[in-house]
RNA sequence: UGGGGCAUGGUGCAAUGGCAGCACACCGGACUUUGAAUCCGUUGAUCCUGGUUCGAAUCCAAGUGCCCCAGCCA
């Protein structure tokens, strides 16, 4: 099995444990999961949901599910459920503790006010195209608006109509008084509040006034009690704002911790782009084999425990980092090696026809289905008949220096059956080989010859007479390496989706005991890629399997 | 060029003043009923310069490089 990885240390512990030593929240921790609902969880969500509850976990600490719903336009109830099935699906849960920030409205709201009256925010009438002339730059201070200095009074009034819905979108907002010449652009008054007449998943049209990220997080993290609120690093300047509406609230006070997010080699990544793909029809939705969302892998047949291990082995830290899809994929690789049974498939069929063999005669071996795993001695009996299919790459005609498989006089072995020695080659008009002519030596049932002579080959096959047919989809990486910034629309969009990432091969043969398998079964391919058997099960008559990159890597490398 | 952050083999992460280590990848070997897997091994790194120290990846100083911030997104 896989081995154990050593707990690591991090900088989040130390940080943890610093408080635990001072007795900053009373040796508690407490943390929180905060997606936005407006897409599926990917493999880079996966590594802050690890890190939040796998941190609460450690110090016997709870984490709470929060849905960071502030902002209606892009949220949809779609994607609540899916997130909680991801988070199930990965084995952490929150328990009852399931929150919205749009639960708390009222209370944000009220604090507002109390902001209002203090002198700490007040109602703007700036555009946005306005407000982004009065921020100034990086490098140059920023105006104050004309309605900054506003009385409390009118503040309260105009943001108490602003909340009746009395003005349009965009015509006001409430910001915070900070410091227009801050060299932090989130402490240049940052809006709290904007107008927005679009209801809500939850609230529905409760609202016309929604609170921003900022003015939402921290006091929805100090509402739950939360200790610890990690986050990405690109919320670091983020991070004087949230505990100044704290400090100015005078509410309870979490701890804000960065840390650098998952990026993965191969791999897009960016909601956005995902989205697109997804709206634009140019995957099968969310859960498209192609797709490094979760719900694409566990229909692929990743199992949650790789995803996990596969997190803790990528760490923790500030650095920005590239992690290489091959990390990922030899540790779902390792799992699946000792936990789905073996089959044969034949992808791409050469029929051989073994000459000595009776002809209407078959026979059955019993082929374990865990050869890798010494603890599970499963087995099943595979037909076997004269004549059988083999893989076309598995025989030369003229073979290369180091080919050891099949080749015209040579013997090798099929795979727990008999050795057979190729005789003769039948060939199409065109000179393409059709099939192959061998003989079986009786002699060696089950692989292995009383003599005890050795072959260096041994290949899979399927018994052509008892095959089931099937057409089998490839699926590898969706996308090249370099995939645009700004999305382009349309045909152009499509020169970035990678051909290679889907390959129907059709024709191909099955194992029979593969013929009456079930969906989402996986298994281990002869040459260890694997595939899991996928919906729509049947087309045309037709079994379809859906399997995953590995297969083509190893494929690839057997290829050179 | 304002502010914030980060620099350790190809990649990711450790080492908190004391022999720079682990994993993946790569290369080589062994073994094998697939050339996969497994096992063993090799190569390979502290951004630069100076300083403190018996001793620096670690502390100090000055550089260099990369990332983030000018949404009424999160």
């Amino acid at each position: 099995m896989t081995e154990q990885i050593t707990p690591k240390t991090n900088f989040i512990r130390d940080i943890i444990d610093e408080h635990n030593r001072t007795g900053r929240f009373g040796g508690r921790v407490h943390t929180r999961f905060p997606p936005e609902p407006n897409g599926y969880l990917h493999i880079g969500h996966c590594k802050a949901l690890c890190i939040d509850f796998g941190i609460a976990e450690d110090y016997g600490g709870l984490t709470n599910l929060r849905y960071d719903d502030t902002n209606p336009v892009k949220e949809d109830e779609e994607y609540v459920d899916a997130i909680k099935e991801d988070i199930h699906w990965l084995g952490f849960d929150w328990g009852d503790r399931e929150y919205y920030a749009s639960d708390y409205f009222e209370q944000l709201y009220d604090m507002a006010v109390q902001l209002i009256r203090k002198g700490k925010a007040y109602v703007d009438d700036l555009s946005a195209e306005e407000m982004r002339e009065y921020r100034g730059t990086l490098t140059e201070p920023g105006k104050e608006s004309p309605w900054r200095n506003r009385s409390v009074e009118e503040n309260l009034d105009l943001f108490s109509r602003m909340r009746a819905g009395e003005f349009a979108d965009g015509t006001k907002t409430l910001r915070a008084k900070i410091d227009m010449s801050s060299p932090n652009m989130n402490m240049r008054d940052p809006v709290m509040y904007r107008i927005l007449h679009t209801s809500h998943h939850r609230t529905g049209d409760a609202w016309c006034i929604y609170p921003m990220y900022d003015f939402a997080h921290g006091q929805s993290d100090s509402i739950e009690g939360i200790t610890h609120s990690m986050c990405s690093l690109e919320y670091e300047n983020h991070r004087p704002l949230y505990d100044w509406f704290l400090d100015e609230l005078e509410i309870f006070h979490p701890q804000q911790i960065e840390f650098a997010r998952l990026n993965l080699t191969h791999t897009v990544m960016s909601k956005r782009k995902l989205r697109k793909l997804v709206e634009g029809g140019y995957v099968d939705g969310w859960t498209d084999p192609r797709m490094p969302t979760l719900a694409a892998m566990r229909r692929i047949g990743y199992p949650p425990t790789a995803i996990r291990k596969f997190i803790e082995m990528v760490g923790v830290a500030k650095n920005e980092n590239f992690v290489e899809i091959e990390l990922l994929e030899h540790v779902v690789r390792d799992e699946l090696n000792l936990t789905v049974p073996r089959r044969m498939a034949v992808l791409r069929p050469l029929k051989v026809i073994l000459d000595n063999y009776p002809e209407d005669k078959t026979e059955n071996f019993e082929v374990p289905d865990y050869p890798q795993n010494p603890e599970n001695t499963d087995t099943r009996q595979v037909p076997f008949g004269r004549e059988i299919w083999i893989e076309q790459e598995d025989f030369m005609e003229e073979p290369a220096p180091k080919y050891f498989r099949l080749a015209p006089g040579r013997e090798v072995r099929l795979m727990n059956a008999y050795l057979i020695t190729a005789t003769r080659v039948e060939k199409d008009e065109k000179g393409q080989v059709i099939a192959v002519h061998c003989t079986y030596d009786p002699e060696t049932r089950g692989g292995s010859a009383p003599d005890g002579r050795k072959v260096k080959g041994t290949i899979h096959w399927v018994s052509a007479a008892h095959a089931a047919e099937a057409e089998i989809r490839l699926y590898g990486h969706l996308f090249e390496d370099e995939f645009p910034e700004d999305l382009p629309e349309g045909e152009v969009f499509t020169d970035h989706v990678n051909p290679n990432s889907l390959e129907v091969l059709s024709g191909c043969k099955l194992e029979p005991s593969l013929a009456h398998a079930g969906v989402g079964e996986s298994f281990q391919f002869v040459r260890n890629g694997y595939f899991t058997l996928d919906k729509p099960s049947f087309e045309d008559g037709k079994r379809v399997f859906n399997r995953t990159i590995s297969l083509v890597d190893t494929w690839a490398k057997m290829q050179k």
